[in-house]
DNA sequence: TCTAGAACCTGTAGTGACTACAGATTCAAG
DNA sequence: CTTGAATCTGTAGTCACTACAGGTTCTAGA
């Protein structure tokens, strides 16, 4: 054991996880990725445990969560984590969400409303333009 | 006409707006806003004009739209605009926002789920970290 | 074995929409 | 005339990347 397995290169793995060449280098700069193997030319070289710990972070950034949450996560899981830890950042990143929707669905509104009151032709008269222009209306 | 009319400083038009001193310095620099008057020693003085086009800026914002398509839309304002033009922008906004609530809500749905099945004590196994570790599964 | 070119390397700068300083100057009130 | 609040300019930091420039290494084919 140690150095068994297939070790991959950065190419490789961004194939294999769908993550950019770019990010991956920009994930291990910032301390989210450890440092890889590395061949006598100075290549990367992962091996499954780093392609693991990528896939981990990709589903993370795919369910929302900041970089800052999912180094939080890693360093848990390599430091031994319980449940409730794990379950009171998801549920904070959960209100979040829930928040940011609540906010899009009131601007829908608003602008479904306002866009529907435009005649669309050539008229040089807007409500569009009207409603960002109105002094202190709708509350 | 002209010069008539109480001419206020940055800080008060910030006041007046709710808009940071800091940023609407910040959109004077990117040209969203015109450069105003100054007073002998250089200190900023804004008129009713300013202060409106501030506060459409604002608006534009509070219902998401970028600063480059408020840049639009102020070029069309001042260069004479169609209301089918304005309604263009303001429906593909729309469009962009409706995106998002979608993703949002797929987010939360698979968040919730998970987060319902932890324990959520000092149990030393999380569904969260399996869900973000299990290798190819959830659609 | 040589060579072409794909892949990789480091380091820096750009994105959007601000925010936060540092260090200097100006203004208004007492 | 002094104090201190407000303002000035210019630069750097935020988040999560992306996009270069200019160089080196690796690999497959001749």
């Amino acid at each position: 054991m140690g150095t068994i397995g297939a070790r991959s290169t950065i190419g490789v793995l961004s194939r294999e996880t769908g993550v950019n060449v770019e990010t991956i280098r920009y994930y291990e700069r910032i301390g989210l990725l450890p440092e890889p193997a590395r061949t006598e030319g100075g290549h990367r070289l992962y091996n499954e445990d780093q392609l693991r710990r990528l896939v981990f972070i990709r589903r993370g950034r795919e369910l929302g969560f900041s970089l800052e949450d999912l180094k939080t996560l890693i360093d848990l899981v390599d430091g031994g984590y319980t449940c409730g830890e794990v379950r009171d950042i998801t549920l904070a990143h959960l209100d979040d969400i829930r928040r940011k929707i609540v906010d899009l669905r009131r601007l829908e509104k608003t602008l479904k409303t306002t866009a529907a009151q435009c005649a669309g032709g050539i008229i040089p008269e807007c409500p569009v333009i009207d409603t960002l222009f109105k002094p202190f209306c709708e509350k």
